[in-house]
DNA sequence: CTGAATTTTCAGTATATACTGAAAATTCAG
DNA sequence: CTGAATTTTCAGTATATACTGAAAATTCAG
């Protein structure tokens, strides 16, 4: 790695080949990652391969594969041949996106998969426990998944508002039995039971 | 792999073999957890290598890592010497301790390093830049991090419904302000505002 | 305390994944 | 259309990870 990159960047560069290596992700695209991130500008393939010195096809093909994901975005410089990569600027589009992926690269195969077993006839007494167990993680999964479909719909502003509530909305969920609709407000449809 | 494992039960199997190998745990344990969770009861090692077939230490060395994570449970059987391993009866356990983990071995450290150069006086323009992104990233953990904890504490009974509800917790949010609390609820403490 | 049952360790090897450099393919200014 | 600039492909190799079998360590019934 270049030393003259700035140490925090380092660390930070450092830190997420790290964490990508836990995640599947490897090593060189977790940096690559982590630099475009951190650079105020697009970066093309020669600047990451000064910056991180690893070899220009592998720079290439991390690019790509970030590019897959959707976490890389390629701009063009006007009057610049080369192909430029940066970011989402709005950290909320990285996150949307990183769940978005992971819930197309494995929830939805599992949940298939899960389906496809709990139709099945069983054979056994085994196979019978066997479906039951699967059936209720299916069943998890589902939920899970519902609620995340829900919350990705939301506008930012809004999705924050109720994460900064936390367990509070809690509160308000039990209140909800023991208020009255003032008359005349515009939201008062009943909100459904569970 | 073992013939006489009933297809539906061999398919689960190897997709969580799978599975587990995008997630940075190895495909031999991923198979053996999937094995321990649809099993009715806890299996031993000698079991377990004959069902996968692979070899006795790595069956071995495959659940001491589940054990490390929590996910399998060492049960003894009375009068029997060998160590028997099952997986947690109930099924938000699985998930609570999935995330728990996680959260513990990514999400603190990387908290922790993003704290500790946000901290650092930044040497130029593009320290400052850096410094900048990386404290979006550290408030957006946090606040993620912190609306975590909270559905951790509650009940699995009350987060199902919350979760159930999904988006429509929200129209409960915006309804706050124009509702009028019945007087003597028990419930009736004013929700903080955000 | 003894030794059979069982688990753990670990060096050696096999396998899978990452990385490189050179060559091929593509793109586009002129 | 040409050829320099750039990206992509890919065979070969290096590196990291997974897996095995045998030996060592541990446990515990008797």
């Amino acid at each position: 790695m270049n030393m003259d990159l700035p140490p925090i960047i380092q660390t930070f560069v450092l830190h997420f080949g790290e964490m990508g290596s836990r995640w599947g992700i490897n090593r060189t695209v977790g940096q690559i990652y982590a630099l475009l991130y951190l650079n105020p500008d697009p970066m093309n393939a020669d600047q990451i391969v000064e910056q991180l010195g690893f070899s220009r096809s592998n720079v290439a093909m991390g690019l790509k594969e970030l590019e897959a994901m959707n976490l890389a975005i390629l701009k063009h410089i006007p009057g610049d041949r080369k192909d430029y990569y940066g970011t989402h600027d709005d950290i909320w589009d990285i996150v949307r996106n990183l769940v978005e992926e992971r819930r197309k690269r494995e929830i939805e195969p599992t949940l298939t998969m899960l389906r496809s077993i709990i139709m099945e006839t069983p054979k056994s007494e085994k196979e019978i426990h066997a479906q039951e167990k699967m059936r209720e993680m299916h069943d998890l999964i589902e939920m899970l998944t519902n609620w995340y479909k829900d919350m990705q719909a939301l506008e930012t502003e809004r999705l924050v508002q109720l994460l900064k509530m936390g367990a509070k909305v809690y509160n308000l969920y039990q209140m909800k039995d023991k208020l009255k609709v003032i008359p005349g407000g515009k939201n008062n449809k009943k909100t459904k039971e569970t």
